[in-house]
RNA sequence: ACGGACGUGGCGGAAUUGGUAGACGCGCUGGACUUAGGAUCCAGUACUGCAAGGUGUGGGGGUUCGAGUCCCCCCGUCCGUACCA
């Protein structure tokens, strides 16, 4: 009986899927073991044999876990929201629940085909409404939660409430530190936090919450028409599609994970994670230790109005900043105070233009940066005051408000109560031409509602009269010249000079016009400008310019950098470019050259810096800043927090409604909030993202939230539902958490090293801190599979433009690699003639416009020596096409040969090698078995077909253990006879004879050489002791059932199906995946002589074998008897022996 | 630029962690059995040399009785981040 993987596999397929082999049930009387793939997202090519490599490690160690006692929780599942599903459906009209499900069974199918031992029972689908209600859920817990600091976790947001209730925000209260949105909301007291309105109070909480909705600068991505998170960014363009990414501002759902930036780090050390995935986390937090320094303005300067400048934001001027939120919270209380109690002016005023009495809505007691103003337009920039009879006692402070309305970008004008009270209908009149004569600045503003707001949130302002910027090296502080902010910087409209003014304008237009991608394109030019005001040195008090600059990013730290050009290299360019003045700042710095950025230098300012070593000086800086209030001692993380909504339609709809334009959760009972059906996949005309376009779309009559969860939202927690994936009332009970507890085993790709993995982390320290989960990391030990590239083949191609009659045809000719080379290197003219001929063969008209090129074969065409299945390749739809006449130029012998190439395995080259064809022709035993012996499952490494033969072969020889060749002959005659396959008859033969020394020494060998590398995921090492086994014992004719039934549950993780049907052959009727792993034994490996290799200052000249029990000494004085070593020894006395028992002998001579 | 990983035959890769470099497999060479061989089996296969021998783990230096392995410098490849103040 011949090894027949087809009907082997199949069967055991059925029978493990009847039996419920792989069922899980949470057994808590064993010990648990956890493994984890990561969640694959089921896109529509399918698999191809890189993807299977991860889950056949994770299999492998699954089931020899299982072998060795433990309940071993190995499930699968799919992360099934996502947008490749949703660009289809916008190209196809299909529904991605639809095409999501059919891929979904295509995947399911080809992962059948492997052989997996997952528990299929406990499948979860991000998708599916059982799963995302809980996601859902979290969000909620999210939305309801904020962190304390102080206690350094998340606590529900009503202890925050009670708080305010009790004590108010005081002091230090209010500032709130998290690394990006430090923000500072202002203080308020208990009383005062009992009269806010209550929008206010829920305006507050916006700046706490771990789920929030602020303004927030975002990835744009205009193609897929959807906000994206850092992560989801490369290199500018979109990671899914490729497309352009720009900056924008706009009102956005965010995840506050900076809260958690210092855990995400500290709790890194004592993971199991791959030094490299561990550096990327840390690198994407980014934290870095330093100081801030707040740089006084200098006030003698006298910046002028700039309408339409300050206050708007390029793309988008809907959500205008105009408040300044340092103080809003408490402005808004006055503000509608004094709106209650108007002035008999302020009122007799409002009467005439309220409403749409002059063409466009005036709004009174508005908040713009600082102020209260009396009256604005809001679209017009044009400030109406009314002077109160004060008026004349505080003359300066008004004059100072017109001008920082005007830095705001707001013209003012001024009645006189008088003025008002006397003929009302001609100040209106006065008012109505001011606004007819400016400029529109804002649409859209007249269709806000009518809320006494200009933007939902009150947003991230600096405050004050200060730049503050964030530095690693305030020892560095005297070599401060000046100073550099980012384009986008709220301050930059604010500090520039009126003579400086269009020139800034310019640049930051400029600047701020230009993608991503374009930016980091241009890193190495320089560009800048001066605004025209200096600041004050906090040390020195010198001047110091403020300029504008686009090597300094407005997302990391305060957007502001103090430019130090002798001791930082982009400020040494900066101030080059620019001419601006450099000093030295560390000893021996020879700044005509360049910055000195070493750390262990010596800081040479004049000062009480001087002499110090820069660690010592950055700590004297940051005492000196501290006493003179001008800065402190400041973490700051690159980790930005999250963006969460995305304005799609195939993701979890975000349980949020609105009253009142204010965010309120969903009460739990309505979860899970049901992905509404919608007649289009895309936005609504005036932008909406979809779920706008559905009908009903509100709770109790307030409107629904219209943006949809990220694709990460349900991968941040599925390992917690497969523990318990059928709970309705929960998202796992507790009992399952805590028998499962954390993954023992990830598996999966490094590409999540920043993505997936930190969010991950993020959302399961979250849980646990609201006591949800006993643990505060989802896995302990991470190994990423190596990425299996792929073989591409290519040819030489010459393609032509012909026409035949009108139409015009590309006659195509592809060259052989061998022949090309000898043409291009040997000028050959007789093969240029040939190409020619080649080329016009068949054609009326003359072939014109050559051109050669290396294009792709699919490599399914090409045989063992590279040669082409030149038929083949001619039918090949997708890859020929159109082209019409396809001929070739040889070789002499008449092949084709094409190059061959090593790169990423994808569709577009060609390259694909899909498992189920391998599978049909070698079996999944064997893909398994060479998936693993490729090489190290970390590395990356191409795939080779070929070499599939080696494990295909073992596996025949492994078979043949327990079969002899012929029922005529007996196994021992038949051994190295050669028998063709077609004529031999394969019987069972397994003996029950007592194994020898030699064959209990292989098995043992095997068995621990097997145990030890699969505990350190060495699988192709194991497979090659596999080899190794089989050949000895093939060489030994060893049939004996103690030998092979050990070693067949030792295969049994690797080669599950010819595990079950030898196993079962040998009488067993239980399954292998149950049998209790074998146990290796040191004393039949015990040797009783050691064959020494003899070596001579390092070098080997002989073997000596000798036994194992002699000492040293003994064994030195046997070598140096030996009558061969003595030759070489020439009659001298060697310096030194060496003898190493068990390993080596040197002697020195 | 910075951070990480790595560099061994024609190819994928081993090497007990400082102790016989090249296990195992592919490929290749020769042979056996064959109508046939992209089946099976046997032998060989780092380089060089007829041989004895010599040389060899990207290059150079060092530590050591002994280095693929440890240290220093350089070169190269891959991955990540990318003006992060």
């Amino acid at each position: 009986m011949a090894y027949e993987h087809k009907g082997i596999e199949k069967k055991w397929r059925e029978r493990w899927k009847d039996r419920g082999t792989y069922r899980v049930e949470n057994d808590t009387s064993k010990p648990k073991y956890y493994v984890l793939d990561m969640f694959p997202y089921p896109s529509g090519a399918g698999l191809h044999v890189g993807h299977p490599l991860g889950y056949i490690a994770s299999d492998i160690v699954a089931r020899y876990k299982r072998h060795s006692g433990y309940n071993v929780l190995h499930p699968m599942g799919y992360d099934s929201f996502g947008l490749p599903a949703e660009q289809y459906a916008i190209q196809t009209g299909q529904h991605p629940a639809k095409t999501t499900e059919v891929n979904i069974a295509r995947y399911r199918e080809q992962l059948d085909n492997i052989g997996f031992s997952f528990d299929w029972s406990r499948e979860v689908r991000t998708s599916n409404p059982d799963y995302y209600k809980w996601t859902q859920w979290i969000f909620l817990q999210l939305f309801e939660s904020w962190y304390d600091a102080r206690q350094d976790k998340a606590r529900p947001i009503a202890e925050l409430i009670a708080r305010f209730e009790e004590r108010g925000c005081m002091g230090q209260d209010a500032t709130i530190l998290t690394g990006d949105v430090e923000e500072f909301v202002g203080e308020f007291s208990a009383a005062e936090w009992k009269a806010f309105e209550e929008r206010t109070k829920q305006m507050v909480l916006q700046h706490f919450r771990l789920a929030y909705l602020s303004d927030a600068w975002v990835n744009w991505c205009p193609a897929l028409g959807t906000v994206l998170a850092n992560d989801e960014v490369k290199d500018g363009v979109s990671e899914r599609g490729g497309h352009p990414v720009e900056r924008k501002r706009m009102p956005q759902w965010s995840m506050r994970i900076t809260a958690y930036a210092q855990r995400l780090l500290d709790g890194l050390d004592a993971l199991d994670w791959s030094t490299s995935m561990k550096e990327a986390q840390r690198n994407w937090i980014g934290r870095s230790e330093g100081a801030s320094v707040r740089f006084e303005i200098k006030s003698d300067l006298t910046p002028s109005p700039s309408p339409g400048e300050r206050g708007t934001i390029p793309g988008d001027n809907r959500f205008r900043e105009s408040a300044n939120s340092f103080i809003w919270s408490k402005l808004i209380v006055r503000a509608k105070d004094m709106r209650h109690n108007p002035t008999e002016a302020e009122d007799r005023l409002w009467q005439v233009i309220r409403g749409n009495a002059t063409g466009g809505r005036i709004r009174r007691q508005h908040i713009i940066d600082t102020f209260i103003v009396d009256f604005v337009s809001l679209p017009k920039q044009l400030v109406i005051e009314v002077d109160g009879d004060i008026h004349d006692l505080q003359k300066d402070e008004d004059a100072l408000r017109t001008l920082r309305l005007g830095e705001e970008g707001f013209k003012v004008i001024r009645f006189r109560n008088e003025e008002v009270l006397s003929d009302p209908q001609e100040v209106k009149r006065k008012i109505i031409e001011e606004l007819d004569a400016r400029p529109d600045f804002n649409k859209d503003d007249v269709e806000l509602s009518d809320k006494e707001h200009s933007s939902p949130l009150p947003g991230r302002g600096a405050g004050g009269e200060v730049i503050e910027v964030f530095t690693t090296r305030p020892d560095t502080l005297f070599g401060v010249t000046f100073i550099t902010l980012a384009p986008e910087h709220v301050l930059v409209g604010k500090y520039t000079t009126d003579d400086r003014r269009a020139e800034v304008e310019a640049y930051v237009k400029t600047a701020s016009n230009r993608s991503e991608r374009e930016r980091q394109a241009e890193v190495d030019k320089v560009s800048g400008v001066f605004t025209g005001s200096y600041a004050k040195h906090p040390f020195t008090g010198a001047d110091i310019p403020v300029w504008v600059g686009d090597y300094v990013l407005a997302g990391y730290g305060t957007g502001a950098v103090m430019a130090v050009p002798g001791g930082d290299q982009r400020d040494w360019r900066f101030a080059k470019h620019f001419d601006l003045p450099i000093i030295a700042v560390t000893e021996g710095a020879d700044i005509e050259q360049g910055a000195d950025e070493s750390k262990d230098a010596t800081i040479c300012s004049e000062g009480f810096l001087k002499g110090l070593k820069v660690p010592d000086a950055v700590r004297r800086a940051i005492q000196e800043l501290e006493k003179l209030n001008a800065g402190e001692g400041r973490i700051n993380f690159r980790l930005r927090d999250a963006a969460f909504g995305r304005q799609r339609y195939w993701g979890e709809p975000i349980p949020i409604y609105y009253k009142d334009d204010i965010p309120y959760p969903l009460p739990e009972s309505e979860l899970p909030l049901v992905l509404p059906e919608v007649d289009k996949f895309l936005p609504t005309e005036d932008g909406e993202p979809p779920l706008a376009r559905a009908k009903d779309w509100s709770y109790n009559g307030h409107p629904l939230e219209t943006t949809t969860m990220p694709g990460w939202a349900g991968s941040s927690w599925y390992f917690l539902r497969y523990m318990d994936p059928k709970n309705e009332g929960r998202f796992a009970s507790p009992e399952a958490i805590n028998y499962w507890q954390q993954i023992d085993l990830y598996m999966g790709g490094a590409e999540h090293a920043t993505g997936h993995l930190l969010y991950f982390r993020f959302w399961t320290k979250f849980l646990h801190d609201r006591g949800y989960l006993p643990f505060d990391e989802p896995a302990k030990k991470l190994v990423n599979q190596g990425m299996i590239q792929g073989v591409s083949a290519k040819v030489w191609s010459v393609y032509g433009a012909s026409y035949e009659g009108d139409v015009e045809v590309f006659p195509s000719l592809y060259i052989s690699t061998r022949a090309y080379y000898s043409m291009a290197n040997a000028a050959d003219y007789g093969l240029v003639q040939k190409i020619f001929a080649e080329l016009n063969h068949g054609f009326t008209s003359e072939v014109t416009d050559i051109s050669v090129a290396r294009s792709y074969a699919d490599v399914r065409f090409v045989g063992l020596k590279d040669d082409l299945d030149m038929e083949s390749f001619k039918l090949d739809k997708e890859r020929i096409g159109s082209e019409k006449n396809v001929r070739f130029i040889t070789e002499e012998d008449g092949t084709f040969l094409c190059i061959r190439e090593v790169e990423k395995m994808s569709k577009s080259k060609y390259n694909v090698v899909n498992p189920d064809d391998i599978i049909s022709k070698y079996g999944a035993d064997t893909l398994r078995l060479y998936e693993m012996f490729l090489g190290p499952l970390e590395q990356s490494k191409p795939w080779d077909t070929n070499g599939i033969e080696g494990t295909s072969r073992f596996l025949k020889k492994f078979w043949n253990l327990f079969h002899s060749s012929d029922a005529s002959a007996p196994p021992e005659s038949s051994g190295n006879t050669a028998v063709p396959s077609t004529l031999r008859v394969d019987t069972p033969h397994v003996t029950n004879d007592a194994p020898t020394k030699p064959e209990l020494k292989i098995l043992h060998a095997t068995l621990k050489k097997v145990t030890e590398d699969i505990e350190k995921m060495s699988f192709n090492t194991s497979v090659s002791q596999f080899m190794i086994a089989v050949n000895e014992l093939a060489a030994l004719k060893c049939h004996k059932r103690d030998v092979l039934e050990p070693l067949t549950v030792a295969l049994a993780p690797f080669a599950p199906h010819i595990a079950e049907e030898l196993w079962s052959k040998l009488g067993h009727t239980d399954s292998v995946t149950v049998a209790k792993w074998p146990q290796w034994d040191a004393q039949y490996l015990v040797e009783d002589n050691f064959s020494y290799p003899i070596s001579f200052n390092g070098k080997t000249r002989m073997q000596l074998e000798f036994p194992i029990a002699l000492s040293k000494e003994e064994v030195e004085a046997l070598v140096l008897a030996n009558p061969e070593v003595q030759q070489r020894l020439e009659g001298k006395a060697p310096k030194k022996v060496i003898v190493v028992p068990k390993r080596i002998v040197n002697i020195v001579v």
